[in-house]
DNA sequence: GTTTTTAATGAAAATGATTTTCATTTGCTC
DNA sequence: GAGCAAATGAAAATCATTTTCATTAAAAAC
């Protein structure tokens, strides 16, 4: 229920901050990507996008997408099925991150935050060592895990 | 120097064990994978068979590539270059795994071994954690720090 | 509100890594 | 050495993503 006392919606001021334009292309992928919590692929925000605004073609999709993960409001994963998978990267309250469990059966992704915490620190000790080792600034990290979800294990 | 009383390569019985035959060009991929410490795509392998064996196709490395990772003899990776990249997964002293360090800039990528102590104890407390609560049988994990190289930082 | 500027867009074509097809070759068993 | 299935090469197909270019539409200027 969106109220009348509801300003623009919060990442307008990354856009505008930046010369980018607001368009209804631009807010229409962000609601798509707002509205799942699951890792779509350019194509299914195409789909999603395409029942509101028939009229918004694949191209500007992939062009958007892009845009957002320059700008960080997105992240961009490959979980190995040879497509892109999209996932925002951030929520008005403050940045989600965390890591994943792929399925190397059935491709399902799990995300998790929990046992996170001693994750962090080791990754920050780690990545203190490799800086000062390698001469290295990190500014990201992708952590993965591979194995059988609950239905394929079962399965095999 | 290869002496006479070299038995046949260490990986030999992988092959035969499953059925698979040993073919020139099997040989001639496994030996470009040993020679080198780099990050190479299929289509590199193929440029260094080539010089040896003109005659084996860009078909057969793609195909070769794809079955050494399913023996679990080498490791396949995406470091965001749009191309997959291939290293041998093992010696005949044994597994060589190892994390790595991305240059978002220049694609430059740094194999590390060190402060992977550490990292095997959380990933093994880790992996146990989700395991229980996921009910999620991990086999296998990627790890990839992102950042600029030596290089790429100086020159910002 | 209208005009102006130029970023953004859609459709179609291009790209490029990887896969498939199929006729031919080659390792391996007997 | 013969027989046979596995492996191969060349060419074509696939398919996600990118590029091109003429048109549209945000947002700034008036
Ligand atoms: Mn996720
Ligand atoms: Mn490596
Ligand atoms: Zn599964
Ligand atoms: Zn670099």
């Amino acid at each position: 229920m969106m109220g009348k006392h509801m300003g623009p919606p919060w990442w307008h001021g990354r856009f505008r901050g930046r010369g980018y334009r607001i368009t209804v292309a631009r807010e229409a992928i962000l609601d798509v990507l707002n509205r799942t919590s699951e890792h779509l692929s350019a194509e299914d925000v195409y789909l999603a996008v395409h029942k509101v605004h028939p009229n918004v073609g694949l191209t500007t999709i992939y062009r958007t997408l892009e845009l957002l993960v320059q700008l960080g409001l997105v992240f961009k994963f490959d979980f190995g099925d040879g497509r892109a998978r999209y996932e925002l990267a951030e929520t008005p309250k403050g940045t989600r991150h965390h890591h994943h469990l792929v399925c190397t059966v059935c491709g399902r992704v799990i995300d998790y935050t929990d046992f996170i915490d001693d994750e962090i620190e080791l990754l920050s000790r780690t990545e203190q060592a490799l800086s000062k080792k390698f001469n290295f600034k990190i500014t990201n990290h992708l952590i993965q895990f591979y194995g059988l979800c609950n239905e394929c294990h079962r399965k095999q």
